[in-house]
DNA sequence: CAGTCCCGTAGGCATAC
DNA sequence: ATCACGTATGCCTACGGGACTG
């Protein structure tokens, strides 16, 4: 398209081809991958667990591992697809290790510190391997009874060039060691000047490595010496620093002779070590005089040291229930208890937790592949014995190390997997190869490089970023190649081991590996619910009691029988707790002086009801007396809710009757026999929601409540965001790039783990016979340590099926009630669910008295919750709507995707159906089902489908058209993506009825609410000026909604929809004041009823906030501003705060300065 | 007095009921 | 190009300004 640079492909024919076909192994015995990440690898892993499982299952591989990067949230789709294509998982992770018993002292001798003789020496070499490099200068000097008493230094000639990279740090050419004596014959000289004195190094396990090694190439002992190591010394004195090299110590010591242009070489090395030493005896010595060399391993590091040591990848997998068990308490020790920004654990609790789990060694960033490229043999043995299983890789994933210049070449790294082959031989571990698979298949690689160039949460780069400070001029190289292998490919990658060695560790040793682990289910279908002694009695008692209170005793024989029948449920299905817990935890919000708002399916129970936990009654519609208890139960099907009824007096006693009752089934909430696994849903005012969350804790005990976990993903909008970043960082103009190829490589960069987060209310319930750990690791959201609840590391969906949840959800309407039932004295018990002029909102705007009507509104309903928007305004208007009963329909079905739009609003229109008998909320569905004559079980299997938006499955849609269920029927249902229960819709009317109420009788107090919680934007200027300012403001905005070309910004969208509900107050007579100094509130609008106007908080203003907002209250409370000056000094108000409220004329009384005010007094 | 850190404010995004 | 589900919590980032620090 020569217009817009588009490439476009025109299709005249489509022909549908075969799906591409997925990969096979042509070898006939199979690998297993032991190492392998999904998506749930933190901004690195981009292969789908789905996606592994159907090419593992095309290759014929039976079994296979997920390990992701430190977590396991990864299992329960693994699980999933595992089971549905037959598939072992191997269960486990790839955690990051740390040792942190430092050593800071080797040979342990019982020589006093303070006397001793040391010699404190450095060496400098080809590289860091004791093996494969050489010494080039030693340095030393030696240090008796308070004076160095001699120096050494000289060079030796390493009988090989020195690297570039050497030279480059250490200055030392070829030319300066050529006519240097060799290592053989510098022994004798080192030894003879160390003699038995205590040796001192930085880094004490590199320099005797070097000098051990040394000595053993020329057949000679190792060195016995007690050695000192000031690098552990100093993570030991200064655990919070970052860095531990010798100059950061020597800033550290507040030794000032370091200097950068002469570091790294050997004599000026030891010269500053010596003083290093000196300056820590020092402090070691101070409070121990006596302290001996062999005390030191005896110092205690701080914890805090943690965070910078060094993790080193090992991977774990748990073998059985036990080792899954002992997963999640590593993964919830790392999480919680030795988080470091990344979750780490000490070598100490692997071991601790080593009984039902395999160690392996994992990678190139694992202890294994790092002791063999810096150590010797005898060393690296000593690493592996840690492990199960060592781990090698093929050659390509090892390339970063090449890259970046840390291994010389490919051939070097073929050396060390070779060594570490040999060395894990001759102690007898398996050794097994492992692909490290970031992606399924090879195309998928350019997946990765996008996260590679990605910046991770926090701003950091990838590790394998090798240009990560996006310098100019260096090189982004190619990354590794880490798609799943097949067989034959790992067989390759290891032919230079020879066939059957090959074969060894690429078949033989991963399939008995695997073998030896039992094929797990990490997510659990069974329920434990809680058990608390007494709760079901006193929930027994609780409902009757209320029942006779309200219904009399005894009880009419129907209503003994449902609550019976209820109660028998859940009890014996172990949700007494639950309901015990939120009836407490509202008894207390009321306590407090809170209102409680009820949600979710549990009105469906009427055992609830009667425990307070939900004020929705399902019952049939009746009339009660609160006088005599007597009720009575209307049968006639006009009513379907008793708020529809008309007013009655008690035949009995003549008191005036309370009208209830929404007929809607129990089975909604637990299904006929506990099919469903309900939680039980509340919404409290979210100023007090921490407060209820807290009271969980301290009803059921800190380690029974959970606040449930959720993991955020990289969706659309973040993932196009990173292509534009990856092509950026490559040079290329993200805008030239096709937007198919942008929308392509976008779309496989979604469902990658960014971070972790917190349920909006759900609180998982442990019970007291079983740990947290028997169903989830546990964690803090965002690994955020100050966080007050801790996450279950599952979200709620894995552990939907075991453990109970009680939704403790925030939500402004229980707030705003309650605001307006304080400013108006009002009790909201008293509220009329069936006012003729607050139920006419919902069709007519009649009773609001308004003089204009600038937005040509039809009803009222603006700013009632869930029924202001256009959308549900556009229903009212066609429906108009005059009965509680057809509000609950028309909020069912004005939630949710194909509810109205597309379905029932088609139906209404083509006389199908009238308003009361389209699909009108979830439980319609199993009625009429039922009515029709299904078995009521598979009633419920199909409303449980259609509330889930699933279509219904063909063999229901069978039984369904064998009872005359009608084709439209069965297609609405196939249409709706959401539904709400019927008890749901009942409780967000009766919330909308009750503001609907403040609305037509206390306006002022019900603007000033909405604008104090509701509104997100002002534009206050506009609103202080009043109609015409309004409306032509509303003129502009719509006009740029019409305008295709134009869209609102957010900001935009929040004042269009302030000034909506501004107009129609100003309509009705009403004005906004001023901001008063003295008198605004800081967040909240008020009413000045000698003016009859609202006061707006000072946080009407963009950007002063609440914090600034609240300054100026506390300050107003030391007496009257002076002047400018003075407000802004004594406030936490910014200059732009003051120019605002100058220009609205807010600081007219006030002078700039205190002089002139003072004066004018 | 410049650099760094922390706080307040706002907006974007993801997830959930 | 969205004639439509509405409302909530929470994490991350950017930016500007004041307090702290070398
Ligand atoms: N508007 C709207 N409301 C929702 C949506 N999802 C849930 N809700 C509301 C209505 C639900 O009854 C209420 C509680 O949600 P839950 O997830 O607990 O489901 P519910 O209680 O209906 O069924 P349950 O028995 O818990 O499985 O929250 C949604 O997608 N849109
Ligand atoms: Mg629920
Ligand atoms: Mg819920
Ligand atoms: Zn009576």
């Amino acid at each position: 398209d020569k217009y817009n640079g588009e490439l476009y492909v025109m299709g005249h024919t489509i022909d549908i081809l075969p799906m591409h076909p997925l990969r096979k192994d042509s070898e006939e015995e199979k690998r297993v991958e032991l190492h392998l990440h999904t998506k749930m690898s933190a901004m690195d892993g981009v292969g789908e667990i789905e996606n592994y499982i159907k090419v593992a299952k095309s290759m014929g591989h039976k079994v296979i591992a997920i390990t992701d990067h430190g977590v396991v949230q990864g299992f329960p789709e693994a699980q999933k697809h595992a089971t549905e294509l037959g598939i072992k998982v191997l269960y486990g992770a790839e955690l990051y290790m740390v040792d942190d018993n430092l050593h800071y002292a080797f040979n342990p001798q019982d020589i006093l510190l303070h006397d001793a003789t040391y010699v404190c020496f450095d060496f400098e070499t080809t590289g860091l391997s004791s093996k494969y490099d050489r010494i080039i200068e030693f340095g030393a000097t030696r240090f008796e009874k308070g004076v160095v008493v001699d120096t050494i230094d000289f060079f030796i000639n390493p009988g090989r060039p020195i690297p570039k990279k050497i030279t480059d740090i250490t200055r030392i050419t070829d030319e300066m060691v050529k006519n240097a004596p060799g290592e053989k014959d510098v022994l004798t000289k080192i030894k003879s000047f160390i003699k038995d004195a205590v040796l001192v190094s930085h880094n004490a396990e590199f320099d005797i490595g070097f000098l051990n090694e040394a000595l053993d190439r020329n057949g000679q002992e190792k060195i016995t010496n007690p050695i000192i190591d000031t690098l552990a010394l100093s993570r030991y004195l200064f655990p919070e620093a970052r860095y531990h090299n010798l100059g950061a110590l020597c800033r550290n010591l507040e030794i000032t002779s370091y200097n950068d242009d002469e570091a790294h070489r050997a004599d000026f090395d030891a010269r500053i070590l010596n003083e290093v030493w000196l300056a820590i005896l020092n402090i070691l010595v101070r409070d121990n005089m006596m302290m001996t060399h062999a005390d030191l391993a005896k110092l205690k590091a701080n914890d805090a040291i943690l965070k910078h040591l060094k993790p080193r990848h090992v991977v774990v997998l748990a073998k059985n229930e036990l080792g899954l068990k002992n997963l999640y308490k590593l993964i919830s020790l790392s999480h919680i208890n030795y988080l470091a920004e990344i979750p780490k654990i000490p070598r100490r609790e692997m071991i601790k937790h080593h009984e039902g789990l395999l160690f392996g060694s994992a990678c190139f960033n694992g202890e294994v592949f790092d002791t063999a490229r810096t150590r010797n043999k005898e060393d690296l043995k000593k690493v592996l014995a840690f492990y199960d299983y060592i781990e090698v890789q093929p050659i390509p994933n090892y390339c970063y190390l090449v890259n970046v210049g840390s291994i010389e070449n490919n051939k070097q790294v073929q050396r060390f997997i070779e060594d570490i082959i040999e060395a894990a031989d001759e102690i007898g571990k398996p050794v097994v190869a492992t692909g490290d698979a970031h992606y399924v298949n090879p195309e998928e690689k350019i997946h990765r490089d996008v996260y590679i160039m990605a910046k991770a949460v926090g701003g950091k780069p990838h590790p394998l970023n090798t240009n990560p400070y996006e310098r100019a001029g260096e090189v982004y190289y190619e990354n590794p190649d880490q798609h799943y292998r097949s067989t034959k490919e790992m067989l390759k990658e290891f032919c230079f081991l020879g066939e059957e060695k090959a074969r060894e560790i690429v078949v033989t040793n991963t399939n008995k590996i695997a073998q030896t682990v039992q094929e797990l289910f990490p997510v659990k279908s069974k329920l434990f619910a809680p058990k608390i002694p007494g709760t079901e009695e006193f929930l027994r008692s609780l409902c009757f009691k209320t029942a006779r209170e309200w219904y009399g005793n005894p009880l009419p024989q129907h209503i003994e029988d449902r609550l019976s029948r209820e109660l028998n449920g859940i009890i014996n299905n172990g949700y007494s707790v639950n309901y015990y817990i939120a009836h407490k935890i509202i008894a207390k919000a009321k306590e407090d002086g809170y209102l409680v708002g009820s949600r979710g399916s549990v009105g469906s129970s009427f055992a609830a009801t009667m425990a307070y936990i939900t004020e929705v009654n399902p019952l049939k519609p009746h009339y009660r007396c609160p006088n005599c208890k007597n009720s009575e139960f209307v049968s006639d099907s006009k009513y379907s809710s008793g708020y529809d009824l008309p007013d009655k007096l008690c035949p009995v006693c003549g008191t005036k009757y309370i009208k209830d009752g929404q007929n809607i089934p129990f089975e909604t909430f637990l299904g006929f026999n506990a099919e469903k696994i309900p939680d039980i849903d509340l919404n409290f005012p979210s100023d007090y929601q921490a407060r209820a969350h807290d009271y969980t804790k301290e009803l059921l005990g800190e380690d029974s409540v959970f606040r449930a976990g959720t993991i955020g993903t990289t969706a659309d909008k973040t993932a196009f965001g990173y292509v534009r970043g990856y092509f950026e960082r490559l040079g290329q103009d993200p805008n030239t790039v096709p937007r198919a190829e942008t929308a392509y490589l976008a779309s496989h960069l979604t469902g990658v783990k960014k971070t972790t987060g917190q349920h909006p209310g759900g609180i998982m319930v442990i019970p007291n016979d079983k740990e947290v750990y028997d169903f989830t690791p546990v964690q803090y959201p965002a690994d955020d340590k100050e966080s007050t609840w801790k996450t279950t590391h599952f979200d709620y969906r894995a552990i939907h099926d075991s453990l109970l949840k009680l939704d403790l959800l925030g939500h402004v309407d229980p707030l705003a009630l309650k605001m307006m039932c304080e400013i108006t004295n009002i009790n909201v018990e008293d509220i009329p669910m069936n006012d003729p002029k607050v139920i006419s909102i919902f069709s007519s705007d009649q009773s609001l008295g308004r003089k204009n009507n600038f937005l040509k509104v039809e009803t009222g309903a603006l700013a009632i919750p869930e029924f202001g928007t256009d959308f549900v305004r556009g229903v009212l208007r066609k429906t108009r709507p005059n009965t509680f009963a057809e509000l609950v329909i028309i909020s069912a079905l004005t939630h949710g995707e194909n509810v109205w739009a597309n379905n029932a609003e088609d139906l209404i229109d083509q006389k199908i159906c009238g308003l009361r008998d389209v699909i009108g909320c979830r439980d319609d569905i199993m009625t009429y089902l039922t009515d029709k004559g299904l078995e009521p079980k598979i009633a419920f299997a199909i409303m449980e489908s259609v509330r889930k938006g699933k279509k219904v499955a063909p063999q229901l849609a069978d039984i369904m058209r064998a009872h005359n269920v009608p084709e439209y029927y069965i297609s609405s249902c196939n249409k709706i993506k959401y539904m709400f229960p019927k008890a749901h819709a009942v409780a967000y009317v009766m919330m909308a009825v009750r503001v609907g109420y403040f609305k037509v009788y206390y306006p002022l107090e019900f603007y000033a609410t909405f604008f104090s919680v509701r509104s997100k934007q002002y534009e206050f200027n506009t609103m202080l000026k009043g109609e015409d300012a309004i409306t032509t403001r509303i003129e502009e905005l719509r006009r740029k909604t019409l305008n295709r070309s134009e869209r609102l910004q957010p900001k935009e969208v929040g004042i269009y929809d302030t000034l909506k509900i501004a107009i129609e107050m100003v309509e009705r007579g009403y004005k906004f004041g001023n901001i008063d100094l003295y008198k605004s509130d800081a967040v909240n609008f008020t009413v000045d009823y000698d003016r009859g106007v609202l006061i707006p908080p000072f946080t009407v203003l963009d950007g002063l906030g609440e914090s600034a907002a609240y300054s100026v209250i506390e300050a107003r409370k030391d007496g009257k501003f002076l002047s400018k000056e003075d407000l802004l000094s004594r406030t936490k108000l910014n200059n732009t705060n003051m120019e605002e409220l100058e220009s609205l004329g807010v600081l007219n009384d006030l002078g700039d300065t205190n002089q002139i005010s003072i004066f004018e007094f």
